[in-house]
DNA sequence: CGACATATTGAATTTAGTCAATACTAGTGG
DNA sequence: CCACTAGTATTGACTAAATTCAATATGTCG
C-alpha cells in the first residue's frame, strides 16, 4: 500500500518542490495552497500524513493543526510542520499543541523523507498495538531491548547472588532497586495479620521484580524469598523510572505488562471468590502446567503443597486431599520429584 | 539549589561562549576541553546536565555518551548534544543512543537556555514521580488534561444517554471505543460458569472504564451496565492509544494508574483469600464509604444487598446476616435509603 | 393498588478449616 | 554410607463457617 500525504503550504514553489521529493520517494502526495484548503483535503480524503507550513495567510499552521486534532477523524494523523528557521523557537510550543515533528528550512531531500518515514514507520507502530501481546517478562524484555539500551543498563550493574531460602526483600522495607532475576526461583507473597502466606508469583529466569512499589511510592507490600539458589541483578530505581518513562516504546511495553497483570488479577479474584476449592485447584494445576511447559518444556509440575496451597488460597490439608481425590480418579500422578497432568480434558472439565 | 551543567567542546571560544551564557543564565558551569576529560568531570561530579560536541577529536560525542550511559550514576543525566548543521542527519541516529535534545550551531543565547531549562525541567518532573499518586480516574484526568487535548478530543465526540438498567457492553462483545462517564452510575461485573455475578468495580462521574479489554487485545471480559439514568461519552480507541502512547506525560500517569489498580486487585486477593465474611463485609463497608465520601461528602452508602455481596464475594444471605449483626452490635445503622457508619473504630477493629 | 423484585430470617446441609497423629524426605554430621 | 533430625506431607476426626433452600416480609414502579 502506498501512503498518501498531504502538503499544506502556501508558496508555489516549495509545494512543488516538496511534492516532488515525496513523489520521487514513491508516496502518493495532496497538496493544499493554503490552510482551508488543507483542512478539507484531509478531511475528506485522510491522509496518512500531513506536512504543514506555519506562517500562512487565512489559517495558519496551528489553526489547521488545532481544528484536525478536534476531529477524531483526523487527530490521529502524524502532523509535521515546515518552518522557517527564524520561526524555530515557536516550533517547540507547537510540538506541545500536538504535532509529531518539526522541519526547518531549508532542508534536502535526504532530510525531509527521513523523517517522513520515521513519522510513518511510529504511526504503524502504534497501530498495531493492539494486535500483538505481552504474554509475559521474558517477552517485555526481549521486545524492549531492541528499543533502548536495556542490556546495557544491566551489564555493569551490582549483581547478587542468594542462596535458596534467602530474602529478596521483605514486606515493609523500603524499596531502592528493581531486581531482574538472572537465573533461579523465586517466589513473592503477602502475609495476613494471623501469619498465613498468601503466594502472589513464583519467578524465573528473565522476570522482572518489585516495581510496584515504586511505582506507588509505598514500601514493599510482599515478601520475595530464594525458591533456589538464584542470582539477581539490581537497577537502581532512578535508572528504572528514567528506562520506564522515557521511552516510548518501553512505556507501551510496560503498559501493556501491567494490564496483562492486572487482568490476571482480576480473573483471579472471580476465580478465588466464587469457586469451590477442587475447581480453584484444578484451574491451579493447570495455569502450573503451562507455566512449566513454556518455560523449558517440563510436564513435571514441581512445588511444595504449601506453596501451592497459598497460590489457591485454602489450607495445606483441603488441597492435599483434593489433590489425593485427582489421583484416585486418575487425572493426575504423583511421584516425589513432581506432579503429572494425565487427563487435561477432564481436568478443565471439574474447573467448568 | 543551583544547577550543575557540564560542557565538552574542544573549541576553546566555543566552549568559553557556552559557558557564558549558562552563566548568566545562573547556572554552576564545568568545562572540558574533549571527551576524556569530559567522561572524568562527570563520574566526578555528577552534573545535572551536560552538553556535548559531537565531533571531538580522541573520543566524540556519542562515545562519552556510550561510556556515561553504561554507569547508573551518570545514565540518568540529560544529554544534549552540540552539532553542526551539517551533521545535522547523523543526530537522529544520536537520539537513538539515548542523547534528549540536540541543539544546531550556530544557536542563539536564547535558544540554548530554552533548551536546557526544558531538559532540567523534564528531568526534574521524572525525579516526582515516585513522589506523587494517582488515585483514581478522576485524578488521572484531571492530571492529564493540562497536558494534552484531553478535554478538546471529548469535546466533538459522540456522546450516548443510557437508562437505569440498560447495558454499556457486555461480555465477549469487541471493545471499540472506551468510555468516559459524564455522569451516572455504573457497575462493571464478571460473571461466573454458574451464573453468579461478581462485581469488579463501581463508576461514579468522570471515571474512565473499558480500556483493559483494548490494552489486551481481548473482548470484554467483564459487563458494564447502568444503576441509574447515565450519559457517558465515547473516545474511539484509535484516538484513545495515540493518547496513551504518544504523549510521554499521559503514559506517564496511565502507567501509575494501572499500577494502582494492580495494587488494589492483590490487596482484595488476599483479603477474599483468607478473612472470613465478617472482616470482607467491615472492611467493603468501609472502602464503600471512603469512595461515598470522598466524591460527594455523602455519608449514606446505598447499594443494592445484591451488588454488596457481589463485591464483598459471597451469598447475600450472609452478607445481610453479617450487616445485621453489625447493626445489633450498634457498629452501623440501617435505613431504607443506605447504611451509615456508626462507629468507624470498632469496625476497623472487626477487619484487623 | 397489585405484581414483581428485593430483603430478611430460619433450618438444614455442605464445605473447608483446625487440630492431632503418623509417615515421609532431604540434608547433616559422624 | 548411614542414622538422625527437622521440616514436609498425608490422613483422620471434629468443628466452625458459610452456602443453599425455603418461607416470609418489605419495597418499588407502573
Amino acid at each position: 500500500m502506498r501512503y498518501k500525504i498531504l502538503v499544506i503550504e502556501d508558496n508555489a514553489a516549495m509545494r512543488a518542490n516538496i511534492a516532488g521529493i515525496l513523489e520521487l520517494g514513491d508516496y502518493d502526495v495532496l497538496t493544499a495552497a493554503n490552510g482551508k484548503l488543507g483542512v478539507a483535503l484531509a478531511q475528506q480524503h485522510q491522509p496518512d500524513l500531513i506536512l504543514c507550513d506555519i506562517m500562512m495567510p487565512e489559517l495558519d499552521g496551528y489553526g489547521v493543526l488545532h481544528i484536525l486534532s478536534k476531529d477524531p477523524k483526523t487527530a490521529v494523523i502524524p502532523f509535521i510542520f515546515l518552518t522557517a528557521k527564524a520561526e524555530k523557537s515557536d516550533v517547540r510550543e507547537g510540538m506541545g499543541l500536538g504535532a509529531n515533528d518539526y522541519i526547518t528550512k531549508p532542508f534536502d531531500g535526504s532530510e525531509l523523507l527521513r523523517v517522513v518515514e520515521l513519522q510513518l514507520k511510529r504511526q504503524e507502530l502504534l497501530k498495531t498495538t493492539f494486535a500483538n501481546d505481552v504474554k509475559n517478562f521474558d517477552d517485555f524484555v526481549d521486545r524492549t531491548k531492541q528499543f533502548t539500551d536495556f542490556g546495557k543498563l544491566y551489564e555493569h550493574q551490582r549483581s547478587k547472588k542468594i542462596r535458596k531460602r534467602d530474602f529478596l526483600f521483605m514486606e515493609g522495607e523500603e524499596p531502592n532497586d528493581v531486581f531482574y532475576i538472572q537465573h533461579g526461583h523465586i517466589k513473592t507473597y503477602r502475609t495476613t495479620r494471623d501469619g498465613k502466606e498468601f503466594v502472589t508469583g513464583l519467578h524465573r529466569d528473565g522476570a522482572f521484580i518489585g516495581f510496584l512499589p515504586l511505582l506507588e511510592h509505598t514500601n514493599y507490600q510482599e515478601t520475595a524469598v530464594a525458591l533456589e539458589d538464584s542470582e539477581v541483578r539490581m537497577m537502581p530505581k532512578d535508572v528504572f523510572s528514567n528506562l520506564i518513562f522515557t521511552n516510548r516504546e518501553v512505556s507501551r511495553q510496560f503498559i501493556r505488562l501491567l494490564a496483562n497483570d492486572l487482568a490476571d488479577a482480576e480473573k483471579r479474584l472471580l476465580e478465588i471468590a466464587y469457586q469451590p476449592v477442587r475447581q480453584r485447584v484444578a484451574l491451579t494445576l493447570l495455569r502450573l502446567h503451562d507455566q512449566a511447559e513454556l518455560r523449558k518444556g517440563i510436564k513435571r509440575i514441581s512445588i511444595s503443597r504449601k506453596d501451592m496451597s497459598s497460590i489457591v488460597g485454602t489450607a495445606t490439608e483441603s488441597l492435599n486431599r483434593t489433590l489425593a481425590d485427582f489421583r484416585d480418579e486418575k487425572l493426575i500422578t504423583m511421584t516425589h520429584d513432581g506432579i503429572e497432568i494425565l487427563d487435561r480434558g477432564k481436568l478443565e472439565g471439574s474447573s467448568r
